[in-house]
DNA sequence: GCGAGTTCGG
DNA sequence: CCGAACTCGC
């Protein structure tokens, strides 16, 4: 089973490349982030026609998430992250797909630092902790993908030295990440390739993608059962270079025999 | 010699149907309006690899007029119509192609009435009277043409009396027209078809062009000499179909041994 | 309804 | 740099 994320910065203005991409990479399974669109302007219809079925939960101008699946009977868990009542901003869906447990995260982007915006960012952190903490202590198997917001080490930017004073590279939120990690999570694809260069972001300006100036911060967190699945993942990098494409790429992990 | 106006409503939005338009009709000369582009923004390349040389004022977020001319020998004359210093609108550019003199203009909508805007109408159209008298009276072959933001007659909207307010429609601006036309200029497409239905604008909502809630208001006015050598006309009514095409229709004369 | 600008968020 | 929403003009 191929699962893939994408942050695609507007659900509407990229469906020609969504279209595009779901048509040449068929995976069964794709959580898709920053929608910008109110619930009732998702394109459902033309994800039906391109053979999925899609979940969503929507937002007007910013935030949203979705899941697609091709001919897998889906139920939803829940649309929102527990912990604050309060929270309005639509950024967590948790589905099951047979015995699978997809959770689509788009974790705030924090910045600028420090500030309002930086400490959503950690709370929000804190809260899919715990929840984090509930799915794994299920024992079933389940995969926490999307757009973490979060370069993990210093291998994930093009220039670390930049980011000091990011909210994308904070030790706060670095070791946010690395507290799922020690609740049992795999960080799927830098578990297949430990010592490369994987980026699944490019910003739109200055070129960053023609000068390879990108980061890691969208992943896959595994729960240990489905470790010996993973055989294969990646980065559809070239996505990034099509005509009015993201500034995420589809990233992507395939599951054996699940 | 084909020469077309074209209100394209924002020169760089329409390129693609701008372009597709040239190709296939391949007019000699074409005047523009409603660039709505500065002067810097012009897609001038793309209108030379397309085998036109470009004159044009330019102005942010409205108005701009352009004449584009195919291997014709073309010398600016003047970029704004005389008669006020102060007026800050590109509305106006005369241009002498050889012996012929070439106006493209721009008139005020001059809507809502009664108003500023409305006012501003009148006087632009009191000093196109001016200038207008001063071309015909050089004797030699000149056309005034562009968007005239004039109905002439009942017989030139869909339904005259839902238009009985409007700027495009008022006695006042009717009378303006008329008044050029005792100057000795001839409205070129009602001189060759004198009792046809000649729409050259569809407002863009309520389905105007599917319903044929039309009106013409874009116009070719000839000097006396001319006359002679004006032998078709029409609108390139099927434009207005394709996909993001402007509110207003390609028009053309056709000047024969000229 | 649509194009161009601006503002906001990234 | 880009998407979405809003404003303005037509």
């Amino acid at each position: 089973m191929k699962i893939a994320t994408y942050n695609v910065n507007g659900v509407n203005g990229r469906l020609p490349v969504l279209l595009k991409w779901l048509e040449e990479e068929k995976p069964e399974v794709v959580c898709l982030q920053e929608l910008k669109a109110p619930q009732e302007k998702f394109p459902e219809q033309e994800i039906l026609e391109a053979g999925y079925q899609a979940i969503w939960v929507g937002q007007k101008s910013w935030n949203g998430v979705a899941i697609l699946t091709k001919d897998l009977n889906t139920e939803v868990i829940r649309t929102a992250l527990p912990g604050d009542e309060s929270d309005e901003q639509s950024r967590y869906l948790e589905v099951k797909i047979s015995d699978l447990t997809v959770v689509c995260i788009y974790v705030p982007n924090g910045n600028p630092t420090p500030g309002e915006k930086y400490d959503y960012k950690l709370k929000w952190l804190e809260r899919l902790d715990a929840q984090a903490e509930l799915l794994i202590s299920s024992g079933k198997p389940v995969i926490i993908t999307g757009d973490f917001n979060i370069i993990p080490t210093e291998s994930d930017v093009y220039k670390p030295e930049k980011y000091i004073k990011d909210a994308l590279f904070l030790p706060e939120v670095r070791t946010a990440f690395q507290n799922l990690i020690a609740q049992g999570w795999t960080d799927g694809l830098r578990h297949l390739y430990p010592a490369e260069t994987i980026y699944t972001f490019y910003d739109y300006f200055r070129k960053a993608y023609e000068r390879n100036a990108g980061m890691r911060i969208d992943h896959f967190l595994l729960s240990p059962e489905l470790i010996p699945h993973l055989k294969t993942g990646g980065v559809d990098k070239e996505v990034r270079g099509w005509e009015k494409s993201s500034d995420h790429v589809p990233t992507w992990i395939e599951l054996e025999n699940l």
